[in-house]
DNA sequence: GCAACCATTGACAACGTTGACTATGGCAGG
DNA sequence: CCTGCCATAGTCAACGTTGTCAATGGTTGC
């Protein structure tokens, strides 16, 4: 692999000359400059990176861990959000997914400081409150998808809430009165939040709340769903919509829904969490849903991280983003 | 951030000393490694890997470069084989996705190039013949789920022919006579070896070719399952085992063979293709389905980069790997 | 008692680049 | 004609490591 001084000599100049036209210095004549690139061209040089990284003490690269990236479909929007925002800046992601190990954790955040990554994100697939890896404060830190209980550390993750209360708001919108609500489990961080956004629709709508409308899955499975929607459907009166709180139960509340012979959205509304493309835009009749903001929750932690270097300093910012409604065609 | 220099004058020894101790020579008496060890605590060192690097020349580094990695569910596994196999060797991964933009393909490989990592894997969401993104050869490199039209270049792909024998078979051996084939657009690379396979299990067996059992899809989805699994019902006999050359299809299918009030398995067996997991565990009866070996080839792509490195030179080896099957309830 | 060896440690250069500084020569202004 | 400036180019050190080689001092073997 050629180099700086070899692209000299070819070019009968001196290396300083070959590195202020590779890094676009006004400083040199037009005429050598040309000579330069010529040489560059013949000898197939590529600046290398790791010196020059050495050299200015910078390295362009950002570190991100995830807690696991296979079992969910999550990691990869998250990635490319990261990705993108990285990439605007020349900045390229160094990736690493530990898969619920401690050890790993630790081990990828120490290798990624040594590499001298100028930044880490870190992300979970689910949204959580977390125990950070240990040494990650050694470098600026945006937390994704998570969030440190003191909130020492930046961190970028949806409103849940929100999310919750415009499902909920959606159906009602629609002329729904009897709105029920199969939950995710109840450790979910995320199942307290939704359950207040429906709740606090019902309210600002007028509705009454009814207890025996509001149901908790064990794990969130279709299976879950499936029982829970068939309660639901014993009630009387049935509810004429469900907010289901992901996409699987969705899926097994349709099939519950189905066996009765009951049309969805005509007889009941159908409205789900998520945004699991699988699930959602393959659903019969497709399903509408509240959508997980990952790209831009990873975009964010990007950007956060970028400013932070520009700045000299990361502000501990806790940022909350929407989740958008996905209109499709089961409410 | 402390450098090796700090850690030598806080233990009152030379610089390379430390260097000997951080590397695990042995000729470094015990009394001054421990003496070594505590500055580098107290001092919270952490060894330069840039500069170890640029002065080692090897960076330990793999670029893994994706066609793309949103849109469909299989970038994930290829990424964690690729990052399991390059962890357990003390690599680590560079990863960027191109989203399909042959211009950043090319510069991704270039960045990639110049960070010196020592190897690239080009890997494709879809089983293709590809045209190699320029550069790439200046690196050793792997297509993993792709191929170059000329072998030039080492490949994992998964044998889609065994993979559509095997299905078909197994359909066979639960005593199915009337299989019917839904294949994926013809286009898709994948689709002429599934039918392949499909056509060599009936004729092993002994049973006839029928063509009117075996339908094309136009893209491959949902809908396109329903319709053509509609049409195959209609037929005198209908079949009574379907398999269909992707999940989605199959889910589709599914709507279909409910909606005639048909039950699976007891009244025609399904069987899919990709093990795409939040459809095929969640359709219910769960789908009995051919798994892409997509996290065993990340993992091969990489160990035959890690053996080329070892050896001096890579083989451009053409490995096509097994499609489990993944037994679930539909057959 | 001396040579030879071994264990331990250090000095120095090198990896490929950029930053700080210096040198050259041509030209404008007095 | 001289001074000073500008455009251009070059020299050298430094970034933080590791490789090569040399130095030191103590111990072993004869």
């Amino acid at each position: 692999m050629a180099t700086i001084k070899q692209v000299a000599d070819a070019a009968h100049v001196s290396f300083k000359t070959v590195s202020r036209v590779i890094n676009d210095d006004p400083n040199v004549s037009a005429t050598t400059r040309a000579r330069v690139i010529d040489a560059i061209n013949t000898l197939g040089y590529r600046p290398n990176l790791i010196a020059r990284n050495m050299r200015t003490r910078r390295s362009h690269l950002l570190g991100f861990v995830a807690d696991e990236i296979a079992t969910t479909p999550f990691a990869v929007n998250l990635i490319k959000g990261a990705q993108d925002a990285a990439w605007k800046r020349g900045f390229m992601l160094m990736i690493v997914s530990c898969d619920n190990d401690a050890a790993r954790a630790e081990g990828a955040v120490e290798t990624l400081l040594e590499r001298k990554v100028e930044g880490v994100v870190y992300a979970t697939m689910r949204h959580e409150v977390i125990v950070p890896p240990p040494h990650i404060d050694e470098a600026p830190s945006v937390f994704a998808n998570c969030r440190a209980e003191d909130g020492s550390v930046a961190s970028v993750t949806p409103n849940e809430e929100r999310g919750g209360f415009e499902a909920t708001e959606t159906l009602i919108h629609r002329g729904r009165q009897r709105i029920a609500l199969i939950n995710l489990e109840p450790g979910a961080t995320a199942a307290q939040a939704r359950l207040a956004g429906y709740l606090r629709a019902l309210t600002t709508h007028g509705l009454p709340i009814d207890e025996r409308r509001i149901r908790n899955t064990d794990d969130g499975q279709p299976d879950d769903g499936f029982r829970r929607m068939d309660e639901l459907l014993d009630l009387t009166p049935p509810p004429d919509a469900v907010f289901c709180a992901n996409d699987r139960i969705a899926m097994g509340a349709y099939d519950a829904i189905k066996a009765r012979g009951l049309r969805i959205p005509q007889d009941i509304s159908v409205i789900g969490f998520d945004n699991q493309e699988v699930i959602a835009a393959y659903l019969r009749p497709a399903l509408t849903t509240m959508a997980l903001p990952h790209y831009e929750m990873g975009y964010w932690a990007v950007e956060h991280l970028l400013r932070a270097l520009d700045n000299g300093a990361i502000s501990p910012e806790q940022v909350m983003l929407p989740c958008p409604l996905v209109r499709r065609a089961s409410i």
